[in-house]
DNA sequence: ACTAGATACCTAGTAATGAAAGGTATATGA
DNA sequence: TCATATACCTTTCATTACTAGGTATCTAGT
């Protein structure tokens, strides 16, 4: 195979995995505390090691609202930009339980399938 | 909310999750011995509980043969239809390592964002 | 004063995958 | 004869992550 072409089918692979994982992740950090936005990015990337580019993020935001998922406060600073506070609301707080029952399923699905000897 | 509308969240969230864990599923699997396409049907909704349309699979295994992963033989039987086997190549193992370790990092982003009290 | 960079928000377009709904063919049992 | 199970495959659609843009405020350096 070209050298290229693994790292390639990695990458891509790689982004479709994240989809949905993505969505978890950050509700599953709003359940723990309220973040904006930004914060969100920087949190994922240092503690998770995670990078996630801050559209994407974004756009995960705006999703979950219109769920009625999450919700948010405005907060003025004397200096610097304002940031947008979001939080679960119920609604939030009910799918994110049932999102980690379904995660733990395809979770234990990868250990049981998982040979030892690949 | 309406009653019906996190169900359909969930069931969507649900089908974006599963992109790409799908693939390491058959690529686990494989990697333990050979199966043919039907066999991974029943063996996945059996033993992981996770159901996956059979349209869904042979599409998997398309892609996964024409990146040079896995590799086929026929058996004819003497009755019923033929079966198409399928097992890892070189560049499969190597590629299930890999996606292995993203899919490790991505469950301990999981776990370690989960709050306890939601 | 000007520039670069960090902070903080957002949007439009593209590519890839799972799901649904179809199709083909062989064998079995009512 | 008809339904069901086995076993393969294709086409179409909806959704989401990624890329590459954009706006605006503040700070630091030249």
């Amino acid at each position: 195979m070209k050298p290229g072409k693994q790292a390639a089918f990695l990458a891509n692979w790689t982004s479709q995995a994240r989809k949905g994982f993505l969505e978890l992740l950050v509700l599953n950090l709003l359940g723990r505390r309220e973040h904006y936005g930004y914060e969100l990015v920087e949190r994922i990337r240092d503690s998770s090691g995670i990078e996630i580019n801050d559209g994407t993020l974004y756009a995960i935001l705006a999703r979950l609202q219109k769920e009625g998922f999450i919700q948010h406060r405005w907060e003025h600073l004397e200096k610097g930009p304002a940031r947008k506070y979001y939080d679960l609301t119920p609604d939030g707080k009910n799918a994110l339980k049932e999102m980690r029952a379904v995660w733990e399923d395809m979770a234990g699905a990868v250990r049981k399938s998982g040979a030892r000897n690949v």
